[in-house]
DNA sequence: CAGTGAGCGAGCTTCCGCTTGACTT
């Protein structure tokens, strides 16, 4: 038994670090917290000073109790959780969890896995930070506070199971708001005009396009000007050359990394992690979840050693990036690969992809800017005052792009420059065509998860480790929705001067396309405007930053924590009262009009199941109806007329010969047909609206003929059926909505009635998804 | 996997931040 225990979070951590030490070191992982608040009730004892009532993590039991006997057969304990509030809250949890003694205990962290960082910081053993562990003390139970008693306020006032929180209210709050400036906007309109110019140098005639320094609001003044222009000549009038650089980007954190694989990759932030968690365990990469730009000094050298061997000396420039990030913690090195040599790896195309994506980010942030020289061209216009302007870009020296260029997201995006043919001042271009182009200004931009997380970031809101997890809360919530829109089809008016003819056209271009972006739903919206109604402190973008300030405080001993928290809860938990008692049900009811045949009222709201439209009033004689509205309607923006068709289901289209009724609707997964107690989706061709008897029977003939390939045996045994079925992993025994597994050696083609009853008696039917819960 | 929406009320839902499970209907 080795004399010493040392404990990190992560397995593959621990992996690694074990072969740095001597065999008098074992090496455990404790997977992070191994605590939590408990789950029933508010798990703080608000009486009481805000104690935390912890609870070892159900699924972290049988860790704790390893961890539990290797501590105690170990003369010294190393608690080598991350360095930062929430490691240093780990390694107290485990100290307090493992009977721990002092003496016994050393607290150390590393913010690099290499062999020199971990020996030092066995060198330097401290004891735990208690202030440190208060702060993460304070945010835990503020987060369970906020998160506790929000949600049944809307559970009560809204719909059961919707959720609020410090992070994701915000992340709604944003998506919400963006939406709300987009329907505001005005689009306006100007022309732009470009001249097409031919130059001469030598004897080659090329072609330059610049653009006039003013923009003309109205067609008639742009076509005065290029009238004027008809008659006019030109001439160079200056020729500015400017030496310029650009710098490589800092290597990735968990925030740019999600960024730049939406951008470069087209990966959801969720695949992205799940590839780089891969990459992580297989060795490839360093931890994955990190907000920090630094890189090891043994990183450095790699790269030094890589870009000298692959592109020469000259391109190497080591640099030191420093984070600005708000409330960044760095317990960890920016992400990069294990080794800088491994330009690619073996593996599937897309964890293929992310690794070099990584390589070229980590490589080209060390090595030289890229040199540039940027040429501003002046053209006078004989008879006007303004000038066309021509730029162009040469690159002098490519340095770090040979590599990688960070790519820009859409609000980002301008023009690319070209290179111009060498020009001097006093040449006298012609004209070759002039545009005046009607431009639309452009609406504020949707999220994408991408960019949700670079603002959230910015906001200083979420950790590396939640940003993902975030972002499909609030989808899993439906407040807001990932989708794709068409765009629509928008006329602009462009005017041509060439061979001395002005035209005029009118063409159309594609504008409002939108792909993965993030749009609010009608529950999201309605949630959103209650909390910012009644909570409008926790929702402010600068409350979590407040809070941070006050946990920094308490981790500098200068606060003490419970104290803080007294004074918050006090405010907000009197608001939560006042709320429940003042506030009636919200339900964002709005009235569309009449029903024309029964004159009874039609409304749209949110009820216990989500948007649904309501025609007759609950105080009346007779019951009102309800129906859901379908997918991609909303509150915000349906019609009378749409509201009243969603009515026209469930239909009866018939009854075939044995008196069966055949019945079209719709359901949670979308428009069916039911006969005889069973379902059959109707595919997406059909119009649950339009759809025959005949049309519905063919479906449910072709449904039930693949039905029937699929049943490999059918077995009756009194009323209970037993059948082979032929699934997705294979063939496996069905009976009484239980499913069993066939065990190994059986050719599920020849099992008789009798084999089956032996499988069903021996084998414990498979778990089902459905029914996990008591 | 598929009918819901008034009322009665039991019993359920929920936070953020650390980390990887599991074995497929």
């Amino acid at each position: 038994m080795a004399k010493n225990l040392v404990i990190v979070e992560s397995p593959a951590k621990a992996k690694t670090i074990e072969g740095f030490l001597g065999n008098e070191f074992t090496v455990k992982s404790c997977m992070g917290h191994i605590a939590d608040l408990s789950k029933k009730g508010l798990g703080v004892d608000i009486q009481n000073g805000f104690i935390p009532q912890y609870i070892i993590s159900p699924e972290k039991k049988k860790i704790v109790n390893e961890l539990k006997r290797l501590a105690q057969d170990s003369e010294i304990v190393w608690l080598a959780s991350d360095e930062d509030r929430e490691g240093e809250a780990i390694a107290w949890h485990l100290f307090e969890t493992l009977g721990l003694e002092e003496q016994k205990t050393h607290r150390i962290a590393f913010h690099e896995i290499t062999k020199s960082a971990i020996q030092e910081a066995i060198k330097t053993p401290r004891q735990i930070d208690q202030n440190l562990v208060n702060a993460q003390q304070a945010r835990r139970v503020l987060d369970r506070l906020v998160g506790f008693e929000l949600s049944p306020l809307l559970w009560k006032k809204i719909k059961p199971a919707l959720s609020a929180g410090r992070v994701q209210s915000v992340a709604v709050r944003l998506i919400v708001e963006r939406e709300e400036e987009i329907r505001n906007f005005q689009s306006t309109s100007s022309f732009r005009i470009t001249g097409d110019f031919k130059v001469k140098t030598g004897n080659k005639t090329s072609i330059i396009r610049a653009e006039l320094n003013k923009r003309f609001q109205l067609k008639e003044e742009a076509l005065a000007f290029i009238d004027k222009c008809r008659k006019a000549g030109y001439v160079i009038e200056e020729v500015e050359t400017k030496p310029a650089k650009k710098s490589p980007a800092p290597p990735f954190t968990t925030s740019t990394l999600q960024q730049e694989a939406s951008r470069k990759l087209g990966f959801s932030v969720a695949n992205t992690m799940r590839i780089a968690q891969e990459l992580y365990e297989s060795g490839k990469i360093t931890y994955m979840r990190t907000d920090s730009v630094n890189l090891s000094g043994m990183a450095l050298s790699m790269a030094h050693k890589e870009i000298a061997s692959s592109f020469g000396e000259n391109y190497v420039k080591i640099r030191k990036f420093t984070t600005r990030t708000k409330g960044a913690q760095e317990a960890h090195e920016a992400i990069r690969p294990t080794f800088a040599g491994d330009k690619t790896i073996e593996g599937d195309r897309s964890r293929k992809r992310l690794y070099e994506l990584i390589w070229k980010r980590t490589i080209a942030s060390q090595m030289a800017d890229a040199e540039l020289e940027k040429t501003t061209v002046t053209i006078g216009i004989s008879n006007a005052e303004e000038k066309f302007i021509a730029k162009g870009e040469v690159i002098r020296f490519d340095g770090f792009l040979k590599v990688y260029l960070e790519s820009k997201d859409e609000e980002e995006q301008n023009g690319e420059e070209g290179t111009l043919p060498p020009l001097n001042t006093g040449d006298q271009p012609v004209l070759a065509e002039m545009n005046a182009q009607q431009k639309f200004t452009q609406q504020p931009f949707r999220y994408t998860e991408a960019t949700l997380v670079k603002k959230l970031e910015e906001l200083g809101i979420g950790r590396p480790s939640t940003y993902a997890p975030t972002i499909s809360t609030i989808q899993k919530r439906e407040y807001v929705v990932k989708e794709d829109r068409p765009g629509v089809s928008r006329d602009y008016t462009l005017i041509t001067l060439k061979d001395d003819q002005i035209t005029e056209s009118i063409k159309s271009e594609n504008t409002g396309y939108e792909k993965a972006k993030l749009f609010p739903t009608d529950v999201g919206v309605l949630v959103n405007n209650f909390l910012m109604r009644h909570f409008t402190n926790i929702l402010d973008y600068n409350f979590t930053a407040n809070v941070e300030e006050d946990f920094d405080d308490i981790a500098e001993g200068k606060k003490v924590w419970n104290e803080m928290i007294r004074q918050f809860y006090g405010p907000f938990h009197e608001q939560i009262e006042k709320t429940l008692e003042t506030s009636g049900k919200v339900s964002g009811e709005k009235s569309l009009g009449k029903e024309p045949k029964s004159g009874n009222n039609v409304y749209v709201k949110i009820g216990r199941y989500g948007p649904m439209v309501q025609i007759g009033d609950t105080d009346s004689d007779t019951k009102p109806r309800f129906a859901s509205l379908k997918k991609g309607q909303s509150i915000e923006t349906i019609s009378l007329q749409e509201a009243l068709d969603l009515f026209k289901l469930p239909r009866t289209l018939g009854s075939t010969g044995e008196g069966e009724e055949v019945v079209v609707s719709t359901g949670r997964f979308g428009p069916y047909i039911r006969y005889q107690s069973a379902f059959y989706s109707l595919p997406k061709t059909d119009d649950p609206l339009e759809v025959t008897l005949a049309r519905a029977l063919e479906i449910i003939h072709e449904k039930q003929q693949l039905d029937n390939q699929k049943t490999l045996h059918e077995f009756k045994e009194g009323t209970t059926i037993i059948r082979v079925l032929n699934g997705r992993y294979g063939a496996y025994i069905s009976c009484n909505k239980e499913n069993y597994k066939i065990p190994k050696g059986k050719d599920a083609k020849t099992l008789t009635l009798k084999d089956c009853q032996e499988i069903i008696a021996n084998t414990e039917p498979s778990k089902s998804k459905s029914k996990k819960k008591k």
